[in-house]
DNA sequence: CGAATAGTGTCTGTTAGACATTATCGA
DNA sequence: TCGATAATGTCTAACAGACACTATTCG
């Protein structure tokens, strides 16, 4: 029998202050009913790489582009699937809440449902990874609006570290890594106070994730 | 048909003071005869895991079980294998030069012969990789000996680099991280000079990777 | 004007990195 | 004692992080 050869992704994204991971109830044996990672098999006549395979399933399930998709690793051995040999490549997607719309059931990491397979653990790997990498690059953009305020793209990195950052020193680094561009004129109200000032990630930075060569 | 799934293995040491790679003469079509990294076939009978097949190729090709193995990631497509759409998991391994002892083949990283399917270009980023991680964490260790002097650690950190290292600097920064430990009593005569003190990891350190916060 | 959040300025302890100096061996 | 490398000590500029302060909006 041929080894089960499968993609899941982790999609992750923030409500409130908290990380939330997209899960869905399986449609089909096994662990039918049971919430679960979306994933699927590789469809050798449709995907041209494992990750094309991630995004097709995600398309799939949510019909968007994750902005962000990037590998995480491999999950395998014999006793991991009840049908069988199995090795499933694990992707981790970053997107804004807003982009979502309310589409996918979300579940914050730190309460999450009984789940099958060796799913609750491949999260909880996948959340670490993202707070090791947040903190030495700017990965929690992704998880902002194109345009975001300084207190949002804050409020993202708490959200992700799981701990306070000084908000004064966290507008300073980000200024001297020019990775924003001001987005001249244009402000965002929230409750009565001073606005904010809006971003957007500058050029050069697009699609290219900024890694700092050190500190937060 | 079904996908072809393997494993591959790149096996860094250091020769002289450059990186070398572990490289073996396929012995079956496809590109027979031509030299390419270590790989092989998933088995579902005797291995438990994806990184057990990895240990397991190296262990039949060199007879050694590699004192250090990471997951680097995936490589997949329809093109890249001509028998067919192939996921390949890619792994890497770092071991002194005196376990090798010559038994494979090994080239300089800089200077490779003409390689089969995508194994350059894995190559070229595992070796990106490992420079980036060299950089915050103490992995060069797994290219010297058990116990090995400082000067020879910083060989070893400067050939991963490709980069000058102070080593003033160097011999400060490993002694405030407290992962080595010195070997009373012993030392190394490496010409007609001083000799240097002999080091091992310290206890708590062992097959664990020290990661520092940051900088080098 | 007051409450609340946005944004700026300043200070300090830590540390990476440069460099000078001393130690210890073989020949 | 000389040449060479190991090991230690010192200085400085950069910077992360703490915190005080000012700015701007709404109600």
């Amino acid at each position: 029998m041929a080894v089960i050869l499968t993609v899941d992704v982790v999609l992750l994204t923030l409500r409130g202050d908290e990380l939330h991971v997209a899960l869905f109830k399986r449609a089909r044996e096994p662990f039918r009913g049971l919430w679960a990672l979306p994933g699927g098999f590789i469809r050798e006549a449709e995907d041209d790489s494992a990750k094309a395979a991630a995004a097709r399933v995600l398309r799939d399930k949510t019909g968007l582009v994750p902005p962000y998709l990037e590998e995480f690793g491999t999950v395998s051995g014999p006793a991991r699937d009840p049908r069988g040999w199995s090795l499933t490549v694990v992707y981790f997607a970053l997107v804004p809440a807003a982009l979502l719309d309310g589409q996918p059931d979300t579940f914050a990491v730190s309460r999450l449902p009984n789940l099958p397979f060796d799913h609750a653990a491949v999260i909880a790997q996948v959340v670490e990874r993202v707070r090791n990498k947040a903190s030495y690059s700017s990965l929690p953009v992704f998880l902002c609006d194109p345009e975001f305020t300084i207190p949002e793209l804050h409020a993202a990195y708490e959200a992700v570290q799981g701990e306070q950052v000084n908000a004064a020193n966290f507008r300073r680094k980000l200024e001297e890594m020019g990775v924003l561009e001001e987005i001249k004129g244009q402000t965002k109200v929230s409750g009565r106070n001073r606005p904010a000032q809006l971003y957007r990630v500058a050029k050069p930075f697009r699609d290219r994730l900024s890694v700092r060569p050190r500190g937060l």
